[in-house]
DNA sequence: CCGAAATAGTCAGTGCCCTGATTAATTGAG
DNA sequence: CTCAATTAATCAGGGCACTGACTATTTCGG
């Protein structure tokens, strides 16, 4: 009997813990808007005019997968884009009042359910919960971009 | 300046971990198995003959998304599926000759890519790692179904 | 036995996510 | 200046994931 225990897989507990936060996002934020547009609209509160692949790479999505995202909230009416007058390849992206709105509204309502999907861990259980996640995903996709010396100190290489 | 930090939103930090998992599946298991696709395998290789619905509560997919998993593995001949003399509504799983030696190589490297993305961490902090995310992925199934008091501290309604 | 409730699976629809190929615009080397 | 490399975005294609509506089968109350 070859089975694995999938509760040893980090991937499995990944997946899990994932589909436990899509869970709470729509039953505590919206049902409208997922998490991943909230970040696409949060970016550009932050940074408005940002073009489509810098705006992916804030809130970690590919460049395929930003421009759907994109293009819903363009549909939504949440979102302009327009052609760089600097640089004809790029769209800039910029909030309509109602994108505003909405990311002010959602804030408020993700930061509470955020705290009732933590709520199971202590305050202390919760920073070493980021912190060991953060760690992990940032050492895989090291891996991916092997470059990058961050000056100074180089690691042979 | 509305803007949140997306560092401090478990739904960004669970997106990111899975992308990770995502990347160094591919790279170091399988580009042709998925991840979610190993788990029915191997829930097949534990329990020879579950009907899909029971796969996937094993695996946490719901019924929808196990059919479309399981079709792709019946695609690659990797499984089989009859109709339950028993009970007709139900199909029984089983894998093939391939789906067996398809799961038992994938385990060998699906462990050693574990290795490698807990690298990071301590041997304890992998444990942690582990803990934490269960318990968040837990509670927050729990709050779906509020049914089931463990017998016992009936807290309120 | 019969019809209602429950259960297993399918289907349609929406959205996320990635890769590889392609198109359009810019930049830079000769 | 001109052509090649680079870069931003799109498109095609495959897979995961959920909901809600529907079909077929079984089960259970009367």
């Amino acid at each position: 009997m070859a089975a694995v225990d999938l509760n040893t897989h980090p991937g499995h507990l990944a997946r899990r813990l994932q589909q436990a936060h899509y869970l709470l996002w729509n039953a505590m934020v919206s049902e409208e808007i997922t998490s991943p547009q909230f970040a696409v609209l949060n970016a550009l509160v932050a940074e408005p005019g940002l073009d489509q692949r810098t705006v992916g790479e804030r809130v970690g999505l590919d460049r395929s997968t930003v421009a759907e995202v994109i293009s819903r909230l363009i549909r939504r009416e949440l979102l302009d884009k327009v052609r760089d007058p600097q640089d004809g390849r790029r769209f800039l992206l910029r909030l309509t009042d109602d994108g505003v709105r909405t990311q002010r509204r959602l804030a408020v309502r993700a930061a509470r359910m955020s705290q009732v999907f933590l709520a199971p861990l202590s305050g202390e259980e919760q920073t070493a919960f980021f912190d060991l996640i953060r760690r992990v995903a940032d050492a895989a996709e090291g891996l991916r971009n092997p470059a990058e010396p961050p000056a100074g100190r180089g690691a042979s290489t």
